[in-house]
DNA sequence: CTCGCAATTTAGAATAATTATAATACTATT
DNA sequence: AATAGTATTATAATTATTCTAAATTGCGAG
């Protein structure tokens, strides 16, 4: 555990954040919970840890990590935004049944925007899917 | 003027969509401008030709659209969805400076999730960049 | 160590997109 | 024309997010 908030504090510095308990333990849901949750999901966990948790902190925070690349932000659907610490190059799918976001692997993708001789720049690339997972959709 | 109108009534009733004042209008402003708009901006233009539009029709009329698979729903952006008549295979780039969202052609995608195999149902696939285009990037 | 300052956090107000509700208007049928 | 069913409207309610200003924290200079 202290072994470990060392290793989140690590983290935190390797993007250049500095490391405030609210970020450590905000860092740490993000690593322990890879459920690609929502500001009220973090929120409604951590304020139980820090009852003086304020929402305003979990906006600024997660801004701040997508800002150094600690995390993505996700826009599978409307009218919410999902954070993802897995920041390497992965799509999702959402279950409209059971809400689940999982990781989807790519294995290549191939467009006219992301081919050597595109003139622009490309910060961000989203690949989702929604429908029913195996599971469901028995 | 009159014919193309006969053609937006034939394409809603294509859509099995009961054609009205309001919906043939959004249509028409669709088709007439591929500009992947927001709500608003549906609404300001056309409250102008019809002054009692109401929003919650601009809303009624986007989700039927898209329920009857006339119309797409994108998610490129945080809290705000974008309406795309274009419903053949394709991804979007948005540039973030001129803010304007650009088609994407597709050529070749393969993940685990759109293999022949996979036992889920797909219901929505979206592929979506965030950048400069070529003319901002310069 | 303690003071001062800048960064961070907090609570709550403000904003913006969307959804819900209930009344009104339209359309097709008898 | 009366009826029933559907669509539209105006507005209220809800929800996610951003803004603001005050309070708190924590680090570095003395
Ligand atoms: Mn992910
Ligand atoms: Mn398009
Ligand atoms: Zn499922
Ligand atoms: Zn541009």
């Amino acid at each position: 555990m202290l072994n470990n908030n060392i290793n989140l504090v690590a983290i935190l510095k390797e993007y250049g954040i500095k490391p405030s308990i609210q970020r450590i333990e905000i860092l740490e849901f993000l690593i322990e919970n890879r459920i690609h949750p929502n500001i009220e999901a973090i929120y409604s966990i951590l304020v139980e840890k820090m009852p003086t948790l304020s929402k305003a902190t979990v906006y600024n925070t997660l801004d701040l990590f997508a800002k150094n690349g600690l995390t993505n932000r996700l826009f599978i659907e409307a009218n919410e935004v999902r954070y993802d610490i897995r920041t390497d190059r992965h799509g999702h799918f959402k279950c409209e049944k059971c809400k689940i976001i999982h990781d989807v692997e790519i294995y290549n993708l191939d467009t006219e925007i992301n081919k050597n001789d595109y003139k622009g720049m490309i910060y961000a690339e989203e690949i989702n899917y929604r429908g029913l997972c195996e599971a469901c959709a028995k």
